[in-house]
DNA sequence: TGATTTTCATATTGATCGTTATAGAACACT
DNA sequence: AGTGTTCTATAACGATCAATATGAAAATCA
């Protein structure tokens, strides 16, 4: 099982870069700046990488933006398995704006979440992009959803819980929490908003 | 008193074009595309006016974007003045998040919330406009803490009550309706969301 | 060593960016 | 009518945008 994106080549001048700490610095631009309002040159500047090689490496901007954006995000299915090892859906759910509190909040990386800040909005020829980013949200909504249902099924949550509901608040949570983390607001502020964010859960199991 | 910005001249030609209308436009435009996505050349095939005119009337399109986001955002006064109004803290609260939730699933204007998309992230150039959003977003949530503290101190919430913890949850609850509410969210569902959102006021009276 | 393959650095492409210089057009006042 | 003032349209400014053409450099293979 080949891992790297491109094929292994037997000949020719071997990469004078990281393949993968390029993307990770690319990655981190964009959650800084924004997809659209990140130029080629911001890029080069912090991939330390030019651009004809960026181009040759990642194909164009959209591209490793798509690819930067896939290492933010992670697998699905990493996420899918954190959310049916939990106990519960609300430790689930309860963990995951936690996680992104602390996340949003990092010293390490830009304030917010990338999904959030990147494509918020944009021109006519972003909306690909948009949409891709749109998607993975649907993607992580979805597996909220399920595990609500489960635990519905399981008798762990009363019948009339509205799975849909509770999984679009803890996005829009989650999402908000962006706003707030780059308006300044620290950890500490944003884990209490997460942990308030949980009021309507009133499972008295578990 | 003058209304309008300009002063008001007494020769010259006339504005051939609705200062306040032109206007509206900007801010739809901006709206829908955010600030820095949105080039000059949108604005003036949006406007309806030349470049030179919307120069000579905005400035540049740095303060053409302060201009419509005031207009946008309203007057801080009007939103204290409806908070005040409110027979109690939660009333006012409930209304601001349903109300957003009606304005970011309008069928005249761009999904979501203008302080939410316009600017989420961007070049250094524009990180002064980032810090007047972020302004206006605090001022929203001073007002929201001042009207939880008013109840708090006639005894409408216990005195437990942490008003800026439910001051950033409902700033937080509000900015992520908008990325749903792009995300093709419909307003019941934001509806839904904003009523889900009110969940952690344990407020028994009124 | 020489041939082949791939990446490299330099420089440049046409397009578009925000902004403005220029000159004529439309008004009020004399 | 003539003058002064302000706005409008055309065209252009230098800068930057995303993306490449070019040819030298660095590796493998024969």
């Amino acid at each position: 099982m080949e891992n790297s994106k491109a094929p292994r080549r037997k000949t020719g001048r071997p990469l004078s870069f990281d393949r993968d700490a390029a993307l990770e610095k690319a990655m981190l631009t964009f959650w800084e700046s924004g997809y659209e309002t990140t130029s080629i040159s911001d890029l080069t500047a912090a991939m330390g990488v030019t651009a004809p090689s960026i181009y040759a490496a990642f194909g164009d901007k959209k591209r490793l933006f798509l690819e930067a954006m896939r290492r933010y995000a992670g697998e699905p299915d990493d996420l899918e398995k954190a959310f049916a090892i939990a106990p519960t859906a609300r430790h689930a759910v309860a963990d995951m704006i936690e996680n992104a509190a602390r996340l949003f909040t990092g010293e390490a990386t830009p304030k917010g979440c990338l999904l959030a800040c990147a494509v918020a909005t944009g021109s006519k020829d972003a909306s690909d992009v948009r949409e891709a980013v749109a998607q993975e949200r649907r993607v992580i909504r979805a597996v909220i959803v399920k595990r609500i249902e489960v635990d519905i099924e399981q008798g762990l949550l009363p019948p009339s819980t509205r799975s849909k509901v509770l999984a679009d608040l803890a996005l829009a949570v989650t999402q908000g929490m962006s706003v707030l983390a780059r308006d300044g607001a620290d950890r500490e502020t944003l884990l209490a908003v997460a942990n308030a964010s949980m009021a309507g859960w009133q499972s008295q199991g578990a």
